[in-house]
DNA sequence: TCCATACCGTAGCGTACGTTACGGTAACGC
DNA sequence: GCGTTACCGTAACGTACGCTACGGTATGGA
């Protein structure tokens, strides 16, 4: 025997790397010697971590999966009702510290790799969905009246909204920023209030 | 004099190279050997019409603003009310057809190269204010009675979603359906509509 | 018809990429 | 302390990239 080594730890640290590398320079910039120098070490170091570039990527974007839904879980348990749950959950989700908004430009770069790359697609969709049917369960908690074909399309356009929310803050952050997120996700849970407004009048949940 | 070239042609038909290109190898797979290829000419002619591969992309960036801007019109002009408009505006925005949902590819890669890219990015922010611009003004023109702070979130929100649809459609059309889309975006525009729903009931807008 | 010239295909430059092979090195069992 | 062995840094491989230089070619005007 010789010296042994933390394969986890060091998957971690390269992982995080990845993540680091691909939120500063994006997707062209992540290259093999970019995430060894983020790392402290050498590209010798990460192939011998990690089979090739396309694994170093399935477990940064992993992490990334992982990462969000340790946070929905969190919201989730803080929450007293299913709509503040709800509420919890997209809000997490959304990008209004500069941490989160970092995560959306890794987010879009993992999608952007996703379109040319049927093993990040499937990931992608994999995830996504997860979070779609969180959503969904969460909906279907705070409307229970609705039925299921309701709950679903509601879902899918929360997730819709948040993740545009997520993309275009993550490139234009003065046109997107963390005030205009809340504001766009709470007009969106409106929908889900069980009292509707008086008409004729603008929902003063858009106003603030 | 020898033999003149039609500039603008070559860059049209390029730039339609690079869409084509960038749409379905992604942004890792758009080279200048690949965009000749699609072009069916060379790399030489390629940077003799193109200074180089940003001028490239720059163009079909514009190319792509100026397609969705003139659908966009069409869209408007067709409408007899405000609300109709934007609902058309909307729509023709999102990606219903395979069409759109290349086009919807292609803005993934923009948007993720504007991540790494000072230049693309400037472009990006410019012509999506200039979209989002034009929702608050359909908005405003819908809902008269609002403030123009509201009509701002409430546009923000509209583009937000999407163009959260649209990526989320890229690479995954098969959760993101167009009647999906067009469930979200009608659920969306309900709270624009003059008169809210009965309490206690699903939104039938949200039903089939 | 023929020259002049704008045009563009060919070939290759330098660079950086992902990946590999190998030798040095440090740690564990004895 | 020492041999063994797992580990990883170094160096370089082949490839593909963006880009350039040059020579052939086709087309306009005289």
């Amino acid at each position: 025997m010789a010296r042994r080594r933390d394969l986890a730890d060091q998957q971690r640290r390269l992982s995080a790397a990845t993540w680091s590398v691909l939120a500063e320079r994006g997707l062209p910039g992540l290259t093999l010697r970019a995430v060894a120098e983020a790392a402290g070490c050498t590209t010798g170091m990460v192939l011998h971590t990690f089979a090739d570039k396309r694994a170093l990527l399935v477990l940064a974007r992993e992490l990334l999966h992982g990462r969000t839904g340790q946070r929905a879980d969190a919201a989730q348990a803080g929450a007293d009702t299913p709509l503040a749950a709800l509420r919890a959950v997209l809000l997490q989700a959304a990008s209004p510290t500069e941490e989160k908004r970092e995560e959306a430009r890794v987010w879009v770069g993992f999608l952007a790799a996703a379109l040319a790359d049927p093993v990040l697609a499937d990931l992608h969709r994999g995830y996504n969905r997860r979070f779609v049917d969180r959503v969904r369960g969460l909906v279907a908690a705070a409307r229970p009246d609705w039925r299921p074909a309701d709950c679903a399309a509601t879902a899918t356009s929360l997730v819709a909204l948040v993740e545009g929310l997520n993309a275009l803050a993550a490139v234009d952050p003065d046109t997107y920023p963390d005030e205009a997120q809340r504001l766009a996700i709470d007009a969106a849970l409106t929908q889900l209030s069980p009292r509707p407004v008086a008409a004729g009048q603008p929902d003063p949940r858009l106003a603030r």
